[in-house]
DNA sequence: CAGGCACTGTTATTTTTTTCACAACACCTA
DNA sequence: TAGGTGTTGTGAAAAAAATAACAGTGCCTG
């Protein structure tokens, strides 16, 4: 089990390594990536450590083989499916966003109240009708939610997720959600980022 | 100057108490608090701590008076004017989300590259041609921009931004952005988010 | 008014995270 | 091949963050 935010940073080299699998770079140095991902080379050293992932002194990492490496830990064994639930605005830039990123992340199911959306489908992908949420859950075997509704009705669609199945939730909805323990929360406030940057911004960092 | 994370909690500690104040709720106990947050009611008493806010032992914390006092370590002595640059889906969304919420924060103007867009009012915010930039931003004294726009324009935009004056980024762009150390840059990457989430979710938490 | 209770503020401790520092190693050059 | 250069992997140190522990305090009760 790696600490979250490793995780989170692993991630972020993954993606830096591939945009530069794109421009033909076959190896980097640890102060170059690190440069790219706002951190120290030290580390970058350690973060690969715990993976168990080796450069070799005289030419860095290989770009592919250490995405490869990293896709190996951060991936499960099959892709995870993904449902987002409330398709106003947010939802649907989230769904367009990542459906052509990330291939072992599968949003396969949307869902919406509004009854001129279901049934369609949106932004590549079928829109359902929120009540069959725990059915098409169960179907498809989904285990991640992302939450792009109301604050009013994102907890007891957060208690449906959970009884259906789902482990992850990632929550776009203004509310402090209650959930068990089994589930993984993260809970992404856009006002509470921009309160953050509008006091850094005026304290000078 | 007090640490990203603590800045984070209390922004977080406020809404939860402003929500509670909604319910007519005067008074609550760390222990309180903290279950709705989600940390330890020893974080909760120290995190106040550092912003030298005293409860009282029988009454623990006055909801009012506590908001209160997060809001002016927090808050500027003026409201932060803030721009979006990228009116697509994501934008639009984050402008309604932000423009009902915390007073202190004003988007005072949007900007995209699409002249359908440009000239009109969207969400209750002025839209404005992006090759205006630069005036609109000295002219209102913007400090904070957010990023939605595509990737292959972020980088040119944040250079843009940072020249005109703003020293807080928060960047839903899926790139790595460099700016220089006055500005602040916090990445709120879909893709990584998701991806941290889908990890946890399956390794158990 | 004394005593018990329940909570706070703060110091001390532990845990986690980051950085430092350096031996070991590959590679290049002569 | 020997020596120099520049990078890695990792143990040790430092820094930061979270937790625990507890004295001090207001409040209630009898």
């Amino acid at each position: 089990m790696i600490s979250e935010k490793i995780v989170e940073r692993l991630s972020l080299y993954r993606w830096l390594l591939e945009t530069r699998l794109e421009n033909e770079v076959s190896n980097l140095f640890s102060y170059q990536l690190a440069s790219m991902a706002c951190v120290s080379p030290a580390q970058i050293r350690r973060d690969l450590m715990t993976i168990g992932y080796s450069g070799s002194p005289g030419k860095g990492y290989l770009v592919a083989d250490l995405a490869k490496s990293i896709g190996k830990e951060l991936d499960g064994a099959k892709p995870s499916k993904v449902a987002v639930v409330g398709m106003g605005n947010l939802g649907r830039a989230l769904v367009s966003f990542i459906s052509d990123r990330r291939s072992h992340l599968q949003i396969v199911a949307t869902f919406d109240t509004d009854s001129t959306k279901y049934g369609r489908v949106i932004c590549g992908c079928r829109c359902y009708a929120q009540n069959e949420l725990e059915k098409i859950i169960k179907l498809e075997g989904i285990t991640v939610a992302i939450l792009t509704l109301p604050s009013d009705a994102a907890q007891a669609v957060a208690d449906r997720l959970e009884k259906a199945g789902v482990t992850g939730i990632l929550n776009y909805a203004p509310v402090p959600l209650k959930v068990s323990k089994k589930v993984y929360l993260e809970n992404r406030d856009v006002t509470a980022a921009l309160e953050k940057v509008a006091y850094f911004a005026r304290e000078g960092d």
